[in-house]
RNA sequence: GCGUCGGUAGCUCAAUUGGAUAGAGCUUCUGACUUCGGAUCAGAAGGUUGCAGGUUCGAGUCCUGCCCGACGCGCCA
């Protein structure tokens, strides 16, 4: 990559005028701005703050030392001290035409690999998996393509809720009032119907409370735990009733898992956890419970000389229980460097306890603590600003909201398009219905809640997954009206001559994919490439309006076949990442 | 009360180690060769980045105080 080469000689270029300087902060970025040039260095000025030098003094010193006239023309010294270098037009040719013969054109690997878990969905047993569901398995399934493609080895595990407080209530609701008929139509629905009336009998609060249901629900809880072959057959059953629904789910989606460890997996692996975490120290008897305090003067203000309960005061496990033993075993086992979490933000604090909890236990045994990363989203609002419900208050069902998804995009698809066959708009709107959703998800920074709109997500203006998708139609119809298969072998076998401003605009947007990926995995946010991908969806469109291809003589019609052929394939690779498909037609 | 996250154009949102004149889309208005797919493109309008200080060559970004909102705070996950 270009900017890597600039980075390189820059940096030795400033090793020479300071030989004992941090000279890897000098970083070559795109410019904001393209009338200043297409990368930029502003790190010279710090440094030289640092020192107390003049920034345009040491910028020239530097720049006597620099020579990238193989790539530049004259780099320009601007303001207190920026570096601005401009490409040369040969040098943006060279370049994409050696990524036409690359493999995933201007992406590089990661120097150096790493094993990364990430746990993401985590839907619960028996209850139908709904909208608070989706920005996790969104989000973490587009983090680990982007972490595949960027060469490391990523484990998708998926921490299914399947053991705990709630399978007591499920039990005596199955046992009391279940509808075998219902259950063979709606698994879910029905499951989710018994836990919801013995569990408001549970509950003290409620008018409806029932000691007795309490007390029949800690029972079968306990015949669970201690293994009654009963309960735990009805136990598998529920699991196996949800996975089908998962599954269901996941392949509409197109989300992969590599493990599907579930709560229940840890249950043998909790006791080596208590031990340990008494045995150092850190675990303390409180109140019947077993907790750990933070009082650590480093412990983040948030759960500062607050209890972290490992094991209830009844001596059953909890979320915290299982949650460091799946550390220990991910570390172990699984041999992770780094554990991401892509987890709702109001679990914050659970987190933050868990990873100060791992640090100081694994360094007071002399391990290496894995790196633990919260990645953490916002809510998906309804209109009125809530959490997003149906109209009966219930959360809104992630298959219902994937059926309107399409629903809405097919009627959508045979306005436009009356002549395509029904199979093939069905097969659009299936594409283009769940891209949008996936896009409207991925496009907010993770961290804000985002107000849930069909009409926005499905419009087919602006930054949205049908916009995307349309731009690599236009260039599918290209390459089907030139004859594909010769004018793709023309496209890559093109010598190239970048003249129109669009041209060169396009070719020098399409280099810094690889940027932008590695700027997604460093700060897990895919929102960069969202705007990255409409930004070059853009430049395509004022490419395709000025520059016409298959008209054109023949020097000009092969490079901008090149550049539309490029062009499909960083937006499909692109896309790909986020999760979402692309069609012929639409 | 303590804590976490947020507050940017009328609306929804961006802004890559602190970088140059804070950018898009929607909306509104104006325009585009009988078009390689008009589901497109070009142009116009729209701002005291919640408020007040501070740090420095430079602050939407960092620090302090305040206002507003969402969320969390001992045995659910």
């Amino acid at each position: 990559m270009i900017h890597q080469l600039l980075q390189d000689r820059l940096q030795e270029a400033a090793r020479q005028v300071l030989p004992e300087a941090e000279t890897s902060l000098l970083l070559v970025r795109p410019c904001p701005d393209p009338k200043f040039g297409d990368y930029q260095c502003t790190a010279l000025i710090s440094l030289a703050k640092e020192r107390k030098q003049s920034p345009r003094r040491l910028a020239a010193d530097v720049l006597a030392r620099l020579d990238v006239g193989e790539w530049c023309e004259k780099v320009e010294l601007a303001g207190v001290g920026f570096i601005n270098f401009r490409l040369k037009t040969s040098a943006l040719a060279q370049a994409l035409q050696s990524a036409i013969r690359a493999g995933h054109p201007f992406v590089q690997k990661a120097k150096q690999p790493r094993t990364i878990v990430i746990d993401f969905s985590s839907p619960n047993v028996a209850k139908p998996m709904h909208v608070g569901h989706i920005r996790s398995t969104v989000l973490g399934d587009c983090l680990a393509r982007t972490l595949r493609l960027l060469g490391h080895h990523v484990i998708a595990d998926n921490h299914i809720g399947d053991w705990g407080t709630q399978f007591g209530m499920l039990l005596v609701g199955w046992k009391t009032l279940l509808d075998r008929q219902t259950l063979e139509a709606d698994p879910l629905g029905e499951m989710d119907r018994i836990y919801k009336v013995i569990s408001a009998q549970c509950d003290p609060e409620k008018p409806g409370f029932n000691q007795s249901t309490l007390d029949r629900a800690r029972a079968e809880l306990v015949k669970l735990q201690s293994g009654d072959t009963e309960n735990l057959a009805i136990w598998r059953e529920m699991i196996a009733l949800s996975q089908k629904q998962f599954d269901e789910i996941y392949s509409r989606l197109g989300v992969k898992f590599d493990y599907a460890l579930g709560e229940s997996f840890y249950n043998d692996k909790v006791q080596r956890v208590y031990q340990e975490l008494t045995a150092c120290g850190l675990a303390v008897e409180s109140e019947g419970a077993l907790v750990v305090f933070q009082n650590e003067p480093e412990a983040p203000a948030n759960i500062k000389s607050q209890p972290f309960i490992i094991r209830k005061r009844d001596g059953a496990a909890n979320y915290a229980s299982t949650d460091l033993a799946t550390v220990l075993y991910r570390k172990e086992n699984l041999k992770a460097d780094k554990v991401l979490y892509v987890v709702d933000s109001r679990q914050r604090d659970h987190f933050d306890h868990l990873f100060f909890t791992v640090y100081r236990w694994f360094t007071k045994t002399h391990r290496n603590p894995p790196e633990l990363k919260l990645i953490d989203f916002g809510t998906v609002l309804g209109d009125n600003n809530k959490p997003l419900k149906t109209r009966s208050g219930e959360n809104v069902r992630l298959r219902d909201l994937l059926d309107e998804a399409e629903e809405r995009a097919l009627k959508i698809v045979s306005e436009k398009n009356p002549e395509l066959s029904e199979s093939q708009r069905r097969e659009i709107a299936r594409i283009v219905g769940l891209g949008a959703v996936k896009f409207a998800d991925l496009l907010p920074n993770r961290q804000s809640d985002y107000v849930f709109s069909w009409d926005k997500m499905l419009a087919l203006e602006g930054n949205t997954a049908p916009y995307l998708q349309y731009a690599c139609v236009r260039i599918r119809s290209i390459f089907r009206k030139g004859g594909a298969e010769n004018a793709e072998r023309g496209a890559r076998n093109a010598e190239l001559s970048l003249a129109a401003p669009e041209e060169i605009a396009l070719a020098k947007h399409l280099l810094n994919f690889g940027l932008v990926l590695e700027a997604v995995a460093d700060e897990y946010r895919p929102n960069f490439l969202c705007n990255y991908l409409y930004e070059l969806a853009g430049r395509f469109a004022r490419f395709y309006e000025n520059c016409p291809v298959l008209k054109a003589a023949e020097p000009e019609r092969a490079t901008r076949l090149a550049l539309c052929d490029l062009t499909a394939r960083v937006l499909n690779r692109g896309l790909d990442v986020l999760g979402i498909e692309t069609t012929e037609q639409m």
